[in-house]
DNA sequence: ATCCTCCCCTAC
DNA sequence: TAAGGTAGGGGAGGAT
């Protein structure tokens, strides 16, 4: 450790010699090159300085437009990428250290930070046309070239979808381009000495990451707010009587909110702090150009302009004399705690927001301020810390109130004065109103509370949706219908990880989902749930966006895909959530290099008595005899931890006999019918983005999330068993898309996600409308293809409802198809 | 109509 | 340098 540090010491002092003293020239690799640097690099600026001034360059301290030829930069800023000029040239030290070892000065290109892909084309009409794009999958490939000649630096993305067409084409649009060499720098940078900090790092990413992430603390608290208040709430209903509340009294309800909360537990213990602008966040000497996030900023810092979330580096700018404090989880837990015990001392109907915040039903529970007033008194002496309470006739107005009480203060509003105080309001302190809305609502020409009143409620409805609409129209208005209760039993469980995440193969990023499911799959233990949906969320470099992101080690800007499936029987089983999403995951055919998140969540949940058995009772189906001879042996992955005994693997849906399921209660039909249905849905989407499951997989998905919606299946997938055993694998497709010869090519018009992904908006919207236009559905194709090898399979809804479709028929047959 | 998947948005 | 998570409401668009 020591020695570490000296050597550390020792080469900065030879770094600062270089730099004072004078460097002898050896070379004049960079003749009339001028270099600024901008952000952290590896080489540090100060070696390339010296590299510089070694090889006959200059460099320059300040970004001089006339003398500055190069900027060298790891990263971007954000806002860089969108708007930055198309004539600066901002290059990857990398170019400085292989020019030197080359011995010439290297061409830039390849070297280039960014590519401003579609500057060139913003005035052209018909995009997709006039690139033609327009027609079928094998065009598109086509002209992929094309596109790659229009990109400044050549983005790997784009010219794997161009792959198709040939990499010899690829070489001629950029002789000075190796194929995918481009998209390698891109991802390569990650020096080792940054690697340590990522996934690539080592056992207890995963861990360290979480108990460093403020994010995961206060979502994973606000879960555990939630399990406190059931608990002691049901506790108390069933001990003594419900709380005495005055017969017909108005409803009052209370907001409670700590004041910057974990900046006053950071003031509590330090108070000479007491009137410094503090900040808390991990970079404790965070310069002007950290992108640390501030969590919270105490009040004296807001009075001089910083916020909750703001970097590091904005606020420094604005306040140099900024106080960083470190993050303190276990006070903010024990404090959050104080705080809970006093919401149940107060009332019996409490809602947890988060946290360090809570809704509490007052009504008939006495004067407002005076609770108000013993219950802050409370909280400071249990905690240390103050906390604001608004209250109001209703929840919204009570949560309003809260800020304009705030800080360490009470406020009631009332109807009477609630229009008044929220005119008062910029729209986007309204519950509810986020950037987007505010966005959508200005670009309306609406910009103001009371301009929102203004509008019909259609009006505002048409503009951001019929849900969100008519709760602005309430909201304006001080109108919330709101009760006070305690959230339902969960609906998911998630875990998602979008910073550190660095691959450099398949294998690793393959163990980092497996870890995620691993831990889906505890946290679903823990709360006595199983999950019958799997949804795997993958954060993807945009193919615009350079190798390393503008915060260090964050995602960037990426692209983000989400794919589920259907986990029968429901599990909360590490292997078989992680077998699970692999097979999501490698459908998907990401280049590893390129993720920058991954997220694994479990829906449909329902709980597990004893942890020992899945959502579908076997009994259920097992009482209904015939079924059961004729059903597979149990997969080992879907049974999970559970143990074989309890579950069930459901037959192939060819298997089925109708007359038996006929023949099952109404109640299990409708079970099975759910189940089926779920998995005929499956299978055609992924057929209908050509994702293979275990096989080698010539194409690719669909569209990240960010883009338009695409175009579904090309095929309607029959299930008629055709292919016997391997369909038992209802997450992949049905044979008859796979490797079949029936199309050509072999390969079905699925287009590449990430291609899709490299259009700008607007241009994407354009490519898939006409993707859709043009290639209509192709499902007669396959239907009248292949399907109904052997005498017509039934359909599912012939199956569950035989009555609507055929009734005679389910008597016809009175055997499984097959297996 | 209603369900489903994938996505967006919001809040802390 | 840095720890950009998580859950729920809701909508679009396709399938049934
Ligand atoms: N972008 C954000 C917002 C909040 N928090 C954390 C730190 C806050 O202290 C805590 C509570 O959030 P609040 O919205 O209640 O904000 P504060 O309590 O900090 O201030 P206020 O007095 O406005 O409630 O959540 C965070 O880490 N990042
Ligand atoms: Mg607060
Ligand atoms: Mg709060």
């Amino acid at each position: 450790m020591e020695r570490k540090r000296r050597k550390l010491a020792a080469q900065y002092d030879a770094e600062r010699a270089a730099n004072g003293g004078g460097v002898a020239q050896v070379s004049s690799i960079f003749d009339g090159v001028t270099i600024y640097v901008n952000g952290y690099t590896t080489p540090s600026a100060m070696t390339l300085r010296r590299y510089m001034l070694q090889h006959g360059g200059r460099y320059e301290f300040q970004l001089h437009r006339s003398s500055v030829t190069h900027i060298i930069a790891t990263t971007l800023p954000d806002a860089k990428i969108k708007f930055g000029p198309a004539s600066d040239v901002i290059v990857h030290p990398q170019w400085i250290v292989d020019s030197i070892a080359a011995g010439k000065q290297l061409a830039v290109e390849r070297y280039l930070l960014f590519a401003n892909a579609y500057k060139s084309m913003a005035g052209q009409q018909s995009l997709a046309e006039s690139l033609g794009l327009a027609t079928a999958a094998g065009e598109s490939l086509a002209i992929a070239p094309e596109l790659d000649r229009r990109t400044t630096a050549g983005d790997a993305l784009t010219r794997r979808a161009a792959g198709a067409a040939g990499a010899a084409d690829v070489e001629q649009a950029h002789p000075d381009l190796d194929g995918l060499g481009m998209r390698r720098s891109k991802d390569e940078p990650i020096d080792p000495g940054l690697a340590r900090l990522t996934t690539l790092g080592g056992g207890d990413f995963v861990q360290k990451f979480y108990s460093n992430s403020r994010l995961h603390f206060i979502s994973t608290s606000r879960m555990a707010s939630q399990e406190f208040l059931r608990k002691a709430l049901a506790e108390r209903y069933s001990t003594s009587q419900p709380l005495a509340r005055e017969a017909g009294a108005r409803q009052v309800i209370f907001h409670v909110d700590m004041d910057c909360f974990f900046a006053s537990v950071a003031l509590r213990d330090r108070p000479h702090l007491a009137n410094a602008p503090v900040v808390v966040a991990h970079a404790l000497n965070g310069s002007v150009e950290s992108k640390s996030d501030i969590a919270c900023a105490s009040y004296a810092a807001r009075a001089r302009g910083i916020s909750n979330g703001m970097f590091m580096g904005a606020a420094r700018r604005k306040v140099p004399d900024l106080v960083v404090v470190p993050y303190e989880f276990d006070k903010y837990a024990a404090v959050s705690k104080a705080l809970y015990r006093v919401f149940v001392a107060f009332s019996d109907k409490v809602q947890a927001v988060s946290v360090d915040e809570a809704y509490l039903d007052m009504t008939g529970l006495g004067q407002p301020a005076e609770l108000a007033s013993e219950m802050r008194a409370q909280i400071h002496e249990l905690s240390g810390c103050t906390a604001s309470i608004g209250a109001g006739p209703n929840m919204l107005l009570a949560r309003i109130a809260t800020s304009l009480a705030k800080p360490d203060g009470f406020r009631f509003l009332s109807h009477e004065h609630a229009t008044f105080e929220i005119d008062a309001l910029p729209l986007r302190k309204l519950p509810g109103v986020g950037y987007k809305t505010v966005r959508k609502l200005a670009k309306a020409g609406i910009t103001s509370c009371a301009e929102c009143r203004a509008q019909p409620r259609a009006r505002l409805q048409a503009l951001l949706g019929g849900s969100v609409g008519a709760k602005l129209y309430d909201t304006v208005r001080g109108l919330d219908s709101g009760t006070v209760t305690l959230p339902g039993p969960r609906k998911s469980i998630g875990t998602e990880i979008s910073w550190g995440v660095r691959f450099t193969d398949a294998t690793g990023a393959e163990q980092f989902v497996r870890e995620l499911a691993g831990e889906v799959g505890r946290r679903a233990v823990e709360a006595a749930m199983v999950g019958a949906t799997l949804t795997l969320k993958i954060k993807q470099r945009h193919p615009d966006a350079p190798a390393e992101a503008s915060k260090f080690l964050g995602h960037g800007k990426v692209n983000s895909f989400s794919r589920s499936t259907t986990l029968a029987p429901p599990s909360s089983d590490a292997v078989a959530l992680a077998d699970a999403a692999l097979t999501l995951y490698r459908g998907l055919g990401f280049e590893a290099t390129t993720v920058r998140g991954v997220g694994i969540a479990l829906t449909r949940l329902s709980e597990v008595e004893s942890e020992r058995r899945p959502a579908l009772q076997p009994a259920a189906i097992d009482s209904q005899t015939t079924l059961s001879a004729e059903w597979h042996p149990p997969a080992v992955t879907g049974v999970g931890g559970r143990g074989a005994e309890g579950t069930v693997e459901l037959p192939t849906f060819s298997q089925l006999d109708p007359s038996v399921i006929a023949e099952l209660p109404a109640e299990t039909r409708r079970e099975l019918e759910i189940v089926y249905r779920r998995r005929l849905a499956e299978r055609k989407r992924d057929a209908g983005r050509g994702t293979l499951t275990q096989m080698a997989r010539p194409t690719l998905p669909s569209r990240p999330a960010s883009a338009a919606k695409t175009k579904p299946a090309p095929m309607v997938i029959v299930l008629d068993g055709a292919s016997g055993s391997d369909d038992d694998d209802f997450v992949s497709p049905p044979p008859q898309t796979r490797g079949s010869s029936d199309e050509g090519s072999g390969r079905d018009d699925g287009v590449d996600p990430e291609f899709l992904a490299a259009l700008p908006s607007q241009l994407r919207r354009e490519v898939e409308a006409d993707l859709k236009r043009t290639s209509p559905r192709k499902s007669g194709r396959c239907d009248g293809g292949r399907k109904r090898q052997r005498g017509g399979a039934p359909s599912l809804s012939q199956i569950f409802h035989p009555s609507q479709a055929e009734g005679g028929r389910a008597a016809r047959r009175r055997h499984l198809l097959s297996g």
